[in-house]
DNA sequence: ATGATAATGATAAAATATTGACAAACCGAA
DNA sequence: TTCGGTTTGTCAATATTTTATCATTATCAT
């Protein structure tokens, strides 16, 4: 059992593509449609129908031979696995740009998550409105933690601040971090979660594709 | 030569480490440190040293044998290979919260981009004032895009308007797409690169871990 | 200069991930 | 109810990615 594989068995390359499952099969729910085979939903999502039925396998059997899959029922089993209805209790700190704009922008409750509180260490900052909240005091962390037991912070700070704000977040109960800053946080083994999203490091790929694609050649077999 | 190579033969799961490495030695250059060993690296990328000493070797050996790498040279030259000094020109549409977050936020020209341009379909928004640019009106895209001839577009739009867009800003010379709608844009083979930013799926991500973080159980090698 | 030490680059092996193939199961119509 | 057509779930085969090994080459101290 290595790297890219999680306690229960199930390959963190199948995890990561469920939330894409998860958006494609709920536009069609919204949509109308019924029911799907693999073969439409692989050419929905360019990916191969082997593929699909193999990793809705991994949790189980959810579609019918003869019939395919249905929508409505695939959709909310997704959904449970991922714990969309999970409610979980975040916290942003740093209201910068990015951190407010996270705040309005994101549709938290869809993800199973809840925006509870905002901090920011700047005092200009502290008191003022966000997303409906006033922003807090980054000395008020502690005791609001102790009383409200949020397990997500999400972090848009300069990445000098981020692993100690990050090991002290840990020590008040933070159990998964959304990270913005331009830093790879390092936790203890299995004390918590990290999703690092690089903006920098995706921009990237956009300049390195454009540096390229002058190498268009040759795509023999 | 299938799904995850590049024409030129580099897998896309050594380029999309490349960005990584980049940030990591960046910060060591910037500390002052003037070489260092696969092995170091990896320690402090929790990494393996053969993975590094690979991928590296995908581009040309940069490394000494008895010495390792020069970090100066190393950095330099994956931001070669990357394109940071490419200077590609992006135009910015959706002036929303997120949208204008992105353009005040990210320091384009580190990561080889030119943000010259901000969008918005919304008369309110035109004229006003963000990351020291006026919002224009989409209508002015196709003019815009004939006297500027951007590269990169940069989608900050509700899922409905992106699939649209993109088709007519691909007509108008875009070549790379940095799509943070919540909606996977179709492009035709080699038209363009997308960029897909999910936040919705990654924050998903740690619904999950929090979701089945119980099952902690065995970790048996 | 020389030898002990260190570290790469390259190759081989192991581990993962993806795709293909097919029997078993189901649907739906007659 | 039975039969043809459809589609899954599973297993086997490929392909890809990651890791380990090792010979070769360079460094550095003497």
């Amino acid at each position: 059992m290595s790297k890219m594989t999680k306690k229960n068995g199930i390959s963190t390359s199948v995890i990561k593509r469920l939330p894409r499952y998860y958006r494609f099969i709920g536009e069609l729910v919204r949509q109308g449609t019924v029911r799907i085979s693999s073969g439409e939903l692989a050419e929905k999502m360019s990916l191969t129908a082997s593929q699909i039925r193999q990793d809705l396998n991994c949790f189980g059997g959810f579609g019918q031979q003869g019939y395919g899959y249905n929508l409505a029922e695939l959709h909310a089993e997704i959904g449970k696995i991922l714990g969309v209805s999970g409610g979980y209790k975040a916290i942003l700190i740093g209201a910068g740009n990015l951190g407010r704009a996270i705040a309005t922008h994101m549709n938290f409750s869809e993800y199973g998550c809840d925006l509870v509180g905002i901090f920011d260490s700047d005092p200009l900052k502290v008191g003022k409105e966000t997303a409906g909240m006033k922003i807090m005091s980054v000395s008020e962390l502690e005791s609001f933690c102790a009383a409200e037991q949020p397990l997500i912070a999400i972090l848009c700070i300069p990445k000098t601040a981020a692993q100690e704000l990050a090991d002290k977040l840990i020590s008040l109960g933070i159990k998964a971090f959304w990270n913005f800053s331009h830093y790879d946080i390092k936790v203890a083994h299995k004390e918590a979660t990290v999703e690092n999203v690089h903006l920098g490091d995706s921009i990237m790929m956009l300049s390195y594709a454009l540096t390229h694609c002058e190498d268009d050649n040759e795509d023999t077999e």
